[in-house]
RNA sequence: GGAGCUGUAGCUCAGCUUGGUUAGAGCGCCUGCCUGUCACGCAGGAGGUCGCGGGUUCGAGCCCCGUCAGCUCCGCCA
């Protein structure tokens, strides 16, 4: 494609300095993008209407007029047309005595009989409008208005008295008095709210999705998200790494959660599946000699539905490259959540590097894979403390296999004999038998457990958890696994007890996690994780180790409690793989049966690769303080993966169903009960 | 599949513990008044199958059973 010279369009910058700053990196980027994209094709009908008397810009092609438009979504950009030539919150004195016209939604009428005065609201923010009484042409238009229609209103700025300036708002030292006023679309009463950010049933807010994201609050939220994509394209593109979409109607594999089926019409009785992730065709794209890629990606997953598990679908930013090990995929990670936090955030990460802790030591630690390291609280085991004790129920656990572990609370050895009780309950939820405690008073060591040990167990705990008095200690006995998971529940809720910083991210690796696992119920060596996960130690290790004892290069990446993501070093090499899966029971003639393609594709000439994919939906979620998954996503499913607003999942027409060669065989209905 | 919480006016909620006049409040809506408000103010008005079904009772918004819906959790999430 020839490249023609790139022609810059007419600029008039207003003295404003806000308005100032936005536009000359808008010109900044416009520029770039132009010169790139100058094509010397016209666009009459779009450009017509675009004037530039008071926006900085007049385009004459059609992709530096798309360019600027979705740039224009986030920064101060003013189109200049017939609707519109300055945006609600962005006006301020410096704009005095200017002609402009304001498109948005009436956010609030305030009618004063002489005198009215009207919010306008758009994706910047508020101004308000008056109406003077030697209008009375306009009286009757505002009059009739109700809160959320939308108009679009010709006025002056004026600067407001020195007495009627509100604080509160960013143009309130200006006010526009109208000339005019055009009723768009009047609104009828809402559904709810959309001024008074007052909580709203789920229900409403799903059914009326529209509504709800003109809220100030999950507005903003969207916006962010938009920018958080925006910035992570320019980060990993600067970085080498190459976008890639990858199939959405795809094959359907057995393992993992429940695919969602699509059925193909050209091949009747056979399935599509929606991807869970991409995570063989990024392989394959290693294999294909991509050296980086990442997508943002949508996966797609049949499970049920929590607070931080959009049902459905959700998004992974997908990420693979190759010729890498673990340290050089987690300094990318800390790299882009660095740059992410730092340009977006108020918030601070803990450390960088991230603390790297192995499983074995964050279960023994923190009793989860997902520590929330905020919380000052750490477990400790004492299983050696009792192993010739007379207390049966801690000495028969310090066997292999099985622990005792210890929960210090400084300074709560003398609350209230509820706090035990409560605690002793959640304990329970939790799974545990119970919850033994003693407590160091002033008049000496109490608790339910105490008459069982010995003065010297006693003092040996006390040197051991540096106990002082006032200071309890929890146990928990059992086997290592589920017993740190206990203790580790009730670290999380001894966690309320601590005041956390919410502008702290503490993140973390989880390293080294098992290869495999032993599988009480199969009574079979089973993989712990992604089977396609490479052994530390590979081959060697392998011939010649425990299987049980063997590390994978797979890892988590978790920030205050919420995992963000799992990853690995792939193994590429079939002979590994074949091995690997001998070990876990699988025969050769299987393995090929089940993962052929992709062994196939490893023998074809594979490079050593990795590489992880963390939630984008959560990240969004924890640097804007939500609570609940749907709050960073336009237009969410409810609990039970109903899109109320579109009412899907829905029947469809027979003639559809007959096309497919499918027929619906629905349970028969519960029988009444009587 | 299981457990818990919630369901009363368009919206947010009170009333339920201890069944008993005509089921209330704020916001919104309608009518009128109001020239400096910014959650404007004032006066008046309309608006209810108390989620739905059954039961107990002389009588149920309230008690019991079932059911539906929303949320949260367990299972599930290679």
């Amino acid at each position: 494609m020839p490249r023609k010279t790139h022609v810059p369009g007419r600029r008039a910058y207003s003295p404003c300095s806000a308005n100032f700053r936005s536009r000359t990196r808008l010109s900044a980027i416009s520029s770039a993008s132009s010169a790139e994209s100058w094509s010397t094709e016209p666009l009459q009908g779009f450009i017509s209407h675009i004037n530039s008397s008071y926006s900085g810009f007049q385009f004459s092609t059609t992709k530096g007029f798309f360019n600027v438009m979705s740039i224009a979504g986030y920064s101060a950009e003013s189109l200049s047309n017939r609707f519109r030539s300055h945006y609600c919150g962005l006006l301020n004195p410096s704009f005095e005595q200017t002609e402009v016209r304001l498109g948005g939604w009436v956010h609030r009428i305030r009618d004063h009989g002489g005198l009215i005065f009207i919010d306008l609201r758009d994706h910047t923010g508020i101004c308000q409008l008056v109406i003077q009484p030697e209008r009375e042409e306009l009286f009757g238009k505002a009059e009739q208005l109700h809160a959320e229609s939308v108009i679009c209103v010709r006025g002056t700025v004026v600067r407001r008295s020195p007495a009627t300036v509100n604080p509160k708002l960013a143009s309130g030292e200006i006010e526009v008095v109208l000339s005019d006023i055009s009723i768009e679309s009047n609104a009828q009463p809402l559904p709810f709210p959309v001024a008074d950010e007052l909580p709203t049933s789920e229900e409403l807010r799903l059914k009326y999705r529209f509504i709800d994201l003109r809220r100030e609050k999950i507005h903003q939220n969207i916006i962010f998200r938009s920018r958080i994509s925006g910035a992570i394209r320019r980060y990993l593109e600067e970085k080498g790494f190459i976008e890639i979409q990858t199939p959405i109607l795809t094959s359907s594999s057995p393992e993992g959660a429940r695919d969602f089926l699509v059925p193909s019409r050209l091949h009747p009785g056979k399935f599509y599946a929606l991807p869970q992730a991409p995570q063989q065709f990024k392989q394959l794209l290693m294999v294909s000699g991509f050296p980086r890629y990442f997508q943002i990606a949508p996966c797609f997953r049949d499970e049920d539905a929590r607070a931080d598990r959009s049902p459905g679908e959700f998004y992974q930013l997908d990420m693979e490259m190759a010729f890498i090990e673990q340290d050089d995929l987690f300094a990318i990670l800390e790299g882009l959540m660095e740059h992410l936090v730092g340009s977006m955030s108020q918030k601070r990460i803990t450390q960088v590097p991230f603390p790297r802790i192995s499983f074995r030591d964050v279960m023994n630690r923190f009793g989860s894979d997902k520590p929330d390291l905020r919380i000052p609280l750490e477990m400790q085991d004492v299983t050696k403390l009792f192993v010739n004790s007379g207390f049966k129920v801690f000495a028969s656990n310090t066997k292999e296999g099985c622990c005792v572990k210890a929960l210090v609370l400084k300074g709560r050895g003398n609350e209230s004999r509820l706090f035990y009780d409560k605690a002793e309950k959640r304990a329970r939820e939790l799974g545990s038998a119970g919850l033994a405690y003693i407590q160091f008073k002033d008049e000496g060591p109490k608790g339910p457990v105490v008459k069982f040990m010995s003065e010297d167990e006693l003092s040996a705990l006390k040197a051991e958890l540096s106990l002082e008095t006032g200071d309890v200690v929890f146990f928990a006995a059992g086997k290592w696994e589920p017993t740190c998971k206990i203790m580790g529940g009730m670290r999380i809720y001894f966690g309320d007890l601590f005041e956390l910083d919410r502008d702290e991210l503490s993140f973390c690796w989880i390293v080294d996690f098992p290869m495999f696992e032993y599988n009480e119920e199969a009574k079979k060596v089973d993989f712990s994780h992604n089977p396609f996960s490479m052994p530390q130690g590979e081959m060697d290790a392998l011939d010649t180790m425990n299987p049980l004892d063997i590390l994978a290069y797979q890892y988590d990446i978790v920030c205050n409690g919420i995992e963000l993501s799992s990853g690995a070093i792939r193994n590429h090499k079939p002979e590994i793989m074949y091995k690997a899966f001998g070990i876990a029971g699988y025969p050769k003639e299987e393995v090929d049966k089940r993962f052929g393609h992709m062994i196939d594709a490893f023998k074809l000439g594979a490079p050593p690769h990795g590489g992880i994919a963390p939630g984008l939906d959560r990240l969004v979620m924890i640097l804007r303080d939500e609570q609940n998954i749907r709050e960073v996503i336009a237009f969410p499913m409810n609990q039970s993966a109903q899109d109320l607003m579109m009412s899907a999942p829905s029947e469809v027409l027979a003639s559809q169903l007959k096309e497919l060669c499918l027929k619906i065989d629905l349970p028969p209905a519960k029988e009444e009960k009587k």
